[in-house]
DNA sequence: CCAAAAGTGTTGTTGTTACACCCATGC
DNA sequence: GCATGGGTGTAACAACAACACTTTTGG
């Protein structure tokens, strides 16, 4: 007999903001199986799609954003995991500023949400693994790439990039440890600028220098953020 | 238009001794396209198989082979990688003592063979990129985890693992340095045995403790060994 | 003037690296 | 007795963790 599996793609979008901690997109599904669940956004990958092609189009069809920063998760090819067919699944990972977008559910999403990390509703088919797997991918990753990068507005006060990793890492963090670390690997620019967001002194913004941290990975570095 | 991708899987089992330092599995292809091409082992997923029971499956058929450990490496879904169809591949990849096995080429397979990773032939489709991409995991994995000892004998003496350590990451090791770690972590065990092979000293064996090495890795442990 | 958040150095401890000589065997 | 590979400890240095008070603002 002749194969017949299908190839889908599935997202796990993560986002950051200081108020509400690590989020991950979910949409509402317009149609059965598993009508009006919540799922991760993704589908089908089309005949000569790239499989990064079809998970931004998903992203773009479903939720109406874009990612910049995204890698390849795992995938997912249990026989039993869609009820209709067999369905194997390539699931990837991104990281977005939720501001930077502002979501719109389309085709064949009822609704799209941001789900803080720890109050995920109940998701379709396989996709609570795929969450999970995606969140203990993070930490591992954050743990040795300055990835969490992506997460934070452009300028940011040092103290975002402490909260998100501890957020993130779920544990606490020395302040003073935390900074000589980072500033001790020079991706880190120090700006004039100043912020202030309620009460408290005024706080230095930071930016991310990508050139730098590049020239530095490519010059074989190995960056140790923790664990 | 229905969707009509292929779903394969291909192996890369990596083998290790210590006179030809660590090798790969490859077969040489019996059909079109790239006919008489060596190849990883792999092929098409059957309609109700898991991904890893396919990955088993294709080694016992194409080369007689049974594997321990095996981990999920990366999806390749370039809509180009096969001239044929369009087929999206699950790589996985495996460690296996060689003299465990008699190769025998089977079904699919013209030949089988072990080929060292320094001097692989062409490879047919994509299969190159992924041995590269298979190289630089097991590199990773080695740094953090002990999967070495799926690579070496029951019983061996400490200077294969020095040397298997030594081929894979390509750099040098302090012996007295290497051995202080590894006996650190309390998940080998000193055997009263010796072995000799050739002149010099008779040289003690050991042996891995899995289940010491589970229980520190369940109680969060972090293997830190090298970079 | 009190609460809130940002900023800032030093010290003790731990882990990492570098390094060289003796031992047991085969030939 | 010489060549081959196995076995072992210490000291200098670097990295990491612990720790608390001052500054600037809003209310």
């Amino acid at each position: 007999m002749t194969q017949s599996i299908k190839v889908s793609v599935d997202a796990v979008v993560f986002g950051y903001t200081p108020e509400d901690g690590v989020s991950v997109l979910l949409i509402k599904r317009k149609n059965e199986p598993f009508k009006h669940s919540w799922a991760l956004p993704g589908g089908l990958v089309r005949n000569d799609e790239a499989l990064e092609d079809a998970v931004r189009r998903e992203l773009k069809e479903e939720a109406g954003i874009d990612v910049q920063f995204m890698e390849q998760l795992y995938s997912f090819g249990m026989p039993d995991r869609d009820p209709r067919n067999r369905v194997i699944s390539i699931a990837y990972y991104a990281l977005v500023r939720p501001r930077d977008f502002q979501l719109s559910a389309q085709t064949d999403a009822e609704d799209v949400e941001w789900y803080s990390v720890t109050e995920v509703p109940k998701l379709a088919f396989d996709h609570k693994n795929i969450l999970d797997y995606a969140i203990k991918r993070l930490r591992g990753k954050l743990a040795y790439e300055p990835i969490g990068f992506e997460l934070l507005d452009k300028k940011f006060p040092f103290s975002d990039l402490e909260r998100l990793y501890q957020s993130l890492l779920l544990q606490q963090i020395d302040r003073r440890n935390f900074k000589k670390k980072i500033m001790a690997y020079g991706f880190l620019e120090e700006l004039a600028e100043y912020i202030q967001r309620g009460a408290g002194r005024p706080a230095r913004l930071y930016q991310f220098n990508k050139k730098k941290y590049f020239e530095l990975k490519k010059n074989g570095y190995n960056f140790d953020l923790f664990l």
